[in-house]
DNA sequence: TGTACATCAGTGAACGCGCGTTCACTGATGTAC
DNA sequence: TGTACATCAGTGAACGCGCGTTCACTGATGTAC
C-alpha cells in the first residue's frame, strides 16, 4: 500500500501496473498475491486508508468546537495541515474520484456523502442552523464540502514548494467559506418570510 | 476523436490505448499516426472541442441577460441541458481533469480558470456587485463555477435513465446557487463596515 | 525443552497477450501545366 | 481537356516490450504436543 501511494505523485492509480507496485515495493510480481487478489482490491483497501486521514480530520475539528464554531481561518488549517501530511492519500482520492474503477468511484462516493451527512449534523448545532430543516441543512452542508474538495484540489495542484501560490488558494478558501456562511441566514430568511 | 469520446462512456482516457481508439474507429492502427502524433496530441484536441462546448453554453446563458440575470432556474436549465447534448464531453473533462497526463490536465484547469474570469466580468454588471473588488469578484466567480462543476459531476454520475436523482441534483444547485448569491451582499456588508 | 508440522511471504521461470511504433506499400483525390 | 505528379488516409506485416497470471518452490516464523 505504502509503494502504491508513492507512486501517485507521479500518475493516477488507475495506470498504475500490478509489476510497478512490486517493484517499488523491491518484491517479486507474484508476492502481490500474497497480499491482494487484484488490483482493485488494493484500491478498494487505500480508500478506506485514505477517508481514515479525512476522519481523523474531522475529529479534530470537532474536539475543539470553539475554533471550529467561531473561526473559519481555524478549520482551513486544519484542512491544509492534513493536506500535507496525508498529500498521497488526498492525491488518490482526488484522482480516482472520477478517473476510477467503478468499484472504487463509488467507495470514494460513498464516503464523502456520508462525510457530508455528519457535518449536517455537526452544523445543527449552531444556535443560528437550529431551526433549519435536514434538507436545507444537507445542501448547506454540501457546499462546505464542495469548497473544502476544491481547496485540497487547489494545495494539491500548486506546485510544491511556492508557498506564495498556496497561500492565495488558503485565502480564497477562507473568503468563500465566509460568504457562504453569512449567504445562510439571509437564505433562512428569504424562505420563511 | 468521436471514437476516443465514445469509449469514455466506459473508462478514462487515460487508460483508453492507441488501438482501443482505432479498432473503435474501424481503421488500422498505424492509421492513427495520419491525424495525430500520440494520444496526448489526441487529448489536447479534445480539450478544445469539449470546452468549445461549455463556451457555446456560456455564449446562450449571456445572449438571454434577462434570464441570466434574475433566475438561478434558468441557468441550471441551461448547464443541464449542455451536460446532456455533449455528455461526453463533459465526461472526459470531469475525469481527465485530475486523471489525465500532466499536459491534458493543465489544458483543463487554464481552460476552467479562463472561464471563471469571464464569469467574473459578467458579474460586475450587476447592480449589487458593481462596486466590488477585482478580488472579490474572482473569488465569488470561483465559488459558482464550484457548484457548477459539482452540479456537472452530480449529473454525470446519475445513472441514466433516473430522473429522479437528477431531479434531486438539479434542487440541491439550485438552492445551493441562491445561498450564494444571498451571501454575496452580506459579505460585501460585512466587508466594508 | 525439543520435535513435527502448518502457515506464510516471497521466489523465479514461464505463458500468452495487447501494446506502441517502424516500415514499405496502395490507391483514391486534388493540383499544375 | 488530358496528362503527370503530389498529397493524403489507410494498409498489413513485423518488432520488441511490459503486462497479468500460473505454477511448483523455498525458507523463516509460529503453534501443538
Amino acid at each position: 500500500m505504502e509503494a502504491a501511494l508513492s507512486l501517485l505523485e507521479r500518475k493516477s492509480f488507475t495506470s498504475v501496473s500490478l509489476r510497478e507496485v512490486t517493484r517499488e515495493a523491491g518484491v517479486v510480481p507474484t508476492a502481490f498475491y500474497r497480499h491482494f487478489s487484484d488490483m482493485d482490491e488494493l484500491g478498494l483497501a487505500l480508500v478506506e486508508e485514505s477517508f481514515g486521514s479525512l476522519r481523523a480530520m474531522l475529529r479534530e475539528a470537532r474536539s475543539d468546537p470553539e475554533r471550529f464554531q467561531h473561526a473559519i481561518r481555524g478549520s482551513v488549517e486544519i484542512l491544509v495541515r492534513y493536506v500535507h501530511e496525508n498529500r498521497t492519500h488526498f492525491l488518490f482520492m482526488v484522482r480516482e474520484r472520477f478517473g476510477g474503477s467503478a468499484g472504487i468511484r463509488h467507495a470514494i462516493r460513498s464516503e464523502i456523502r456520508l462525510f457530508s451527512s455528519e457535518l449536517a449534523t455537526d452544523l445543527s448545532r449552531f444556535p443560528y442552523l437550529r431551526e433549519w430543516n435536514t434538507d436545507d441543512l444537507q445542501t448547506f452542508a454540501g457546499l462546505i464540502v464542495n469548497t473544502m474538495i476544491s481547496t485540497i484540489e487547489g494545495i494539491l495542484e500548486v506546485p510544491e514548494g511556492t508557498p506564495s501560490s498556496e497561500a492565495e488558494v488558503i485565502r480564497t478558501a477562507e473568503r468563500q467559506l465566509l460568504m457562504i456562511a453569512l449567504g445562510a441566514p439571509a437564505y433562512q430568511a428569504a424562505s420563511t418570510p
